[in-house]
DNA sequence: CCATGAACCTGGTCGC
DNA sequence: TGCGACCAGGTTCATG
C-alpha cells in the first residue's frame, strides 16, 4: 500500500482538480467501504458542499468539505483519482463522486480501502502519531520513543500510534540507512544508530516524495503518471542482489508478519550500549 | 505492554 | 493448462 509519500502524491493530484467544487451524488458499488456513514449520510451532510482543502494526516487523504472531512485510507490497492471519462466503469471501482462533468474514482481490487467521515481531525489525532516531516519529530523525541518501549524495531516503525506514515517499504529502507537489524529491540538500539534512523527516515520520506512516490507493482495515483522511487530503492524487493554498501546478498526474512530486505552485514544484529 | 495469528479481499506467480 | 500454496505497499481484533 501506499504509504506517506504516495498519499501525499494522490492528495496534491487530486487538490489540483477539486478546490472549490461541489460533489453532484455517490455511487457505491462495495458498500463496506463506507465505515461510518451511509450514502443517505452523504446526501444529507456532503452533497452539494463546497471542498475548501485537501490534505494528508498519517496515511489519510482529507478532504475538507465545509468544515465535513470525508478521510480516505487506500489501505492496500486502493487508488484515488480523478477521471474525465468512463473510467468510473472500470472493474474494481468500490465507488465515485460525481462532479461537474468528472468523476473522482476510487478503484481498489482488494476492497480494503475505507472512506470515513469525521467532524474534526480529534479521532485520527487520538490514535495517530507524530507526522514524520513535520517539527515535532525530532531525533530526540524518536530515541526517547524507542528507549521507553522494548519492541522489535520493524513492528515500532510500523505502528501508526508513534510516528505515522511509514510501511513495509520505507521501514526497511530507513533501517538499511541506519545499519540497524530489522529484529533489534527498539531500547538496545545505540545513540548514534537512533540519530541516523531519524536521518534515514526523514530522508527516505523526503527523496520518495520528490519522485512522486513509489510503484511496485499495480500501484499507480493516476493513470497518467507513475512514480519513479522504486529506482532509488536499496533493499526493498532486492532479494538476491548485492548491498549498495558492502556487496554482501541483501536477504528477505519475517518480522512482524511481514516480508523484511536487509543486508546481513550491514545490518548486524547485536545489543549495544550507550 | 508486546507478539502472534487470523480476518478482511483479489489477483499474480511459482512449483508440480 | 490446471491447481494448490503462497505472496502482496495496511489495519484491527482476539488471544496468550
Amino acid at each position: 500500500m501506499p504509504e506517506l509519500p504516495e498519499v501525499e502524491t494522490v492528495a496534491q493530484s487530486i487538490k489540483k482538480h477539486l478546490i472549490g467544487i461541489k460533489f453532484d451524488s455517490l455511487t457505491l458499488n462495495w458498500k463496506k467501504t463506507l465505515h461510518n456513514f451511509t450514502p443517505a449520510d452523504f446526501k444529507n451532510k456532503l452533497q452539494g458542499k463546497s471542498i475548501s482543502n485537501i490534505y494528508r494526516r498519517g496515511k489519510y487523504i482529507i478532504i475538507d468539505l465545509d468544515g465535513q472531512l470525508l478521510a480516505v485510507h487506500l489501505r492496500m490497492t486502493g487508488k484515488l483519482y480523478v477521471a474525465k471519462k468512463d473510467e468510473y466503469k472500470r472493474k474494481h471501482v468500490s465507488l465515485y463522486l460525481k462532479f461537474k462533468d468528472n468523476y473522482l474514482v476510487f478503484e481498489d481490487t482488494r476492497k480494503f480501502g475505507r472512506f470515513y467521515l469525521y467532524k474534526n481531525l480529534d479521532h485520527l489525532n487520538q490514535k495517530l502519531g507524530v507526522e514524520p516531516l513535520s517539527i515535532d519529530f525530532t531525533k530526540d523525541f524518536l530515541f526517547n520513543g524507542m528507549k521507553q518501549r522494548k519492541r522489535q524495531i520493524k513492528a515500532f516503525l510500523l505502528d501508526q500510534s508513534f510516528v505515522v506514515g511509514l510501511g513495509n517499504i520505507y521501514v526497511d529502507e530507513a533501517l538499511w540507512h541506519a545499519k540497524i537489524h530489522p529484529l533489534s529491540t527498539s531500547n538496545e538500539i545505540s545513540k548514534k544508530k537512533i540519530y541516523k534512523l531519524h536521518e534515514g527516515i526523514v530522508k527516505v520520506l523526503k527523496e520518495s516524495i520528490k519522485l512522486g512516490g513509489t510503484t511496485i507493482r499495480d500501484y499507480t495515483y493516476d493513470f497518467a503518471y507513475a512514480g519513479n522511487y522504486a529506482l532509488n530503492l536499496a533493499v526493498f524487493n532486492k532479494q538476491g542482489t548485492p548491498c549498495l554498501d558492502c556487496r554482501a546478498t541483501i536477504l528477505k526474512i519475517k518480522v512482524a508478519q511481514r516480508g523484511t530486505h536487509f543486508c546481513p552485514v550491514c545490518q548486524n544484529l547485536q545489543i549495544e550500549t550507550q
